[in-house]
DNA sequence: GGCATAAGGTGGGTTTACGTGGTTTTTTGT
DNA sequence: ACAAAAAACCACGTAAACCCACCTTATGCC
């Protein structure tokens, strides 16, 4: 169970380090092998998938009916691109170069704990995200009863 | 299985080498023996299938009735173009000319693991897809059970 | 409060395998 | 038989994997 924010660099390699506080739940969930892909619904943010959890995801995008253009879609960004990576002795994983380009993930980036993945996100795009606040209009039925 | 998102280069003579991580995946598969043809669905990219995939597509295209032109268009993308193609020693395959051409794959180039399938993308068209995220409207009935 | 120690994060060097360019030889088609 | 193209072969540069060392930050102890 992924959960918190820590802001994180590239170096020049592409590598990030995995932070102290997730490398436990990366090493237990994974065998220390995470699964790197494009996150389908935003701009600027890569998803962390323990490998076993991926799994999962993986069948589950690859049985959509390969009818529809915004299945095929998903099954590109997801199990297309998706990369297995390893962290080295210091705790860092190498970043495939091809994703930090097209994900405009550079030098500066922040990663979230989401639960059953991490997300990394460029810091621009973190930021912006961040500012964005919920809108009255947006409230959903099943927000009514959250407790706060 | 294929799976993973490469950068290649396509030199003058329009050769691609087959990134080392689906090397094996191929010669288990296929024993080296690649079909490629035209994407019917998607402009700029190809399908390279291993040759064991490629025959029951082949079957079940084939099999389609003729009286729908829908029908003969995919068979003439899929059958008609479809070329065998084998790695050199280093790993490469050769791009007939005319498909890289009709595709308008040129020098920079995306190799996609699509599951049964790999998928060649120029570099624009790819990033062009990358970089349309998938919004709220397009989500189907099938997709609200999503793990993720 | 300041110093010592340890842990996490960062940078960089080295080796090796992979990708890429090019050359030569063989085949194919005219 | 000749030209053009494909196959096979060779060689180099680069990037990834691995490893080592330093710097910074946090923690504990005097």
């Amino acid at each position: 169970m992924f959960q918190g924010e820590t802001a994180v660099t590239l170096d020049d390699k592409g590598r990030v380090s995995i932070p102290a506080s997730h490398r436990e739940a990366v090493a237990k969930l994974s065998g220390n092998r995470l699964v790197v892909t494009y996150n389908p619904f935003e701009h600027g943010c890569l998803w962390l998938f323990p490998e076993k959890e991926w799994e999962q995801v993986r069948d589950e995008v690859n049985a959509l009916s390969k009818a529809k253009t915004v299945h095929r879609n998903l099954q590109m960004k997801l199990v297309g691109a998706a990369a297995h990576v390893e962290p080295d002795g210091n705790g860092r994983v190498l970043l495939p170069a091809s994703q930090r380009g097209a994900a405009g993930i550079e030098k500066k980036a922040v990663l979230l704990g989401m639960g059953n993945k991490l997300e990394l996100w460029s810091e621009q795009a973190h930021l912006a995200k961040i500012r964005e606040t919920i809108s009255e209009e947006q409230i959903t039925e099943d927000m009514l009863d959250l407790k706060f």
